[in-house]
DNA sequence: TCGCGACATGAACGAACGTTCTTCCGTGTT
DNA sequence: AACACGGAAGAACGTTCGTTCATGTCGCGA
């Protein structure tokens, strides 16, 4: 099972006929080679249809990745709300629900993750408020956990307005270097990010 | 005083009339556009220099980024083990010396990092292998520093093969969001990121 | 004075780029 | 039977790209 056949899959069948397998290829064509050094060409090719032909389901080249950024950022968000919402009233277990789920995003949407880090600077306008807007929101939810925390005395950081951000660009990078068939299995790399977090926010005994 | 204008910089004067202006424009433009959306053009002009002139300094743009993304590693790692060498004998002093020194180059080399991160994958061959192998050298300090105090009992982390890699993407995302005129001075970033790291490696009593 | 090498430039080359245009096919509706 | 429309493709447009070439200037050692 690769990370284009996950149990939540990023990008789905959508009734018309090629816009999966496009925005798959645009997926992999910009993971491989970035958004300016991949071609419409390149991503028309892996998308077995022709150059024109995408111009049928995306105005732009732009508009392309904003939807595939869009796509990663909402399964993202939606991963780690569902998971806090069913982890009880604990901080600690809230805060380990939310970044299992978002490691494991990372994890399965290795690729994504990675794009969708480092080739939003290359969305504008309307395009980029919406991503940044998703990218907030799941950042919120860390830091109401924290706030919660460090109000109960569970979390006895002295930052708690910046170890979130320590936090997600920790989980985040592990998309730069993950390895599928390494030496960490996805269940090992979500309880150790937990605990990293734990260890961070100072939550005393792990 | 900007960071270009640090204490140790990263472009000196080479003797030669434009090498510094070039790698100076083009650190500016890769670092704006990435390097496949800034042009041999745009650094040109960006240098006040003409288009044809850039390679009589460097045989293609490739080069130009091998040679930033070289001066950047190699300077890091300067910084990281002068400042470990000078940190006495203690893992605690030791790793607190790294992550100083290792995000003070982050905040006074803001664009050169970003750069360094999210463009060494359009190095290929040679130039890739050299850059890696600062990086790799940076991170053995921070490894050797974490199996002493492992040793030594200073720090309890059940997984110290692996919490140096988080410690460094945390380290090395400051890039990404840092803001000179923010809320967070250089030192308290500094003291702030020393002491996740002591979190992480789980080193008791802060 | 000569020649050489470093520095500099405008023009040009061939390739690749994102996008558009025109045309066509197939299918379902009127 | 006529039409509309989503889907598809080839050719082409105008632009920009990295790089090369031919040429020229300047200063310095022989």
């Amino acid at each position: 099972m690769n990370e284009r056949s996950s149990v939540f899959p990023l990008i789905r069948e959508t009734g018309r006929k090629n816009e999966a397998a496009i925005l798959t290829a645009a997926l992999d064509a910009f993971g491989e080679n970035g958004f300016n050094g991949a071609s419409m060409r390149d991503v028309a090719t892996a998308a077995g249809t022709s150059l024109s032909n995408l111009y049928n389901y995306f105005p732009s080249k732009s508009h392309l990745l904003a939807e595939l950024l869009r796509l990663a950022n909402d399964e993202q968000l939606a991963r780690v709300r569902t998971a806090v919402e069913a982890a009880g009233a604990s901080p600690v277990a809230r805060m380990h629900a939310a970044v299992t789920a978002f490691v494991g995003f990372v994890v399965d949407h290795t690729t994504a993750s990675r794009v969708a880090i480092s080739e939003i600077r290359y969305l504008s306008g309307v395009n980029r408020k919406e991503v940044v807007a998703a990218r907030d929101s799941t950042q919120g939810i860390f830091e109401e956990i924290v706030a919660s925390g460090v109000r109960s005395g569970d979390f006895r950081t002295p930052y708690p307005e910046d170890v979130v951000r320590s936090i997600l660009s920790m989980c985040a990078a592990i998309s730069t270097w993950y390895d599928p068939g390494g030496r960490l299995s996805k269940d090992a790399l979500c309880d150790r990010h937990a605990r990293y977090a734990l260890a961070l926010l100072e939550a005393g005994r792990l």
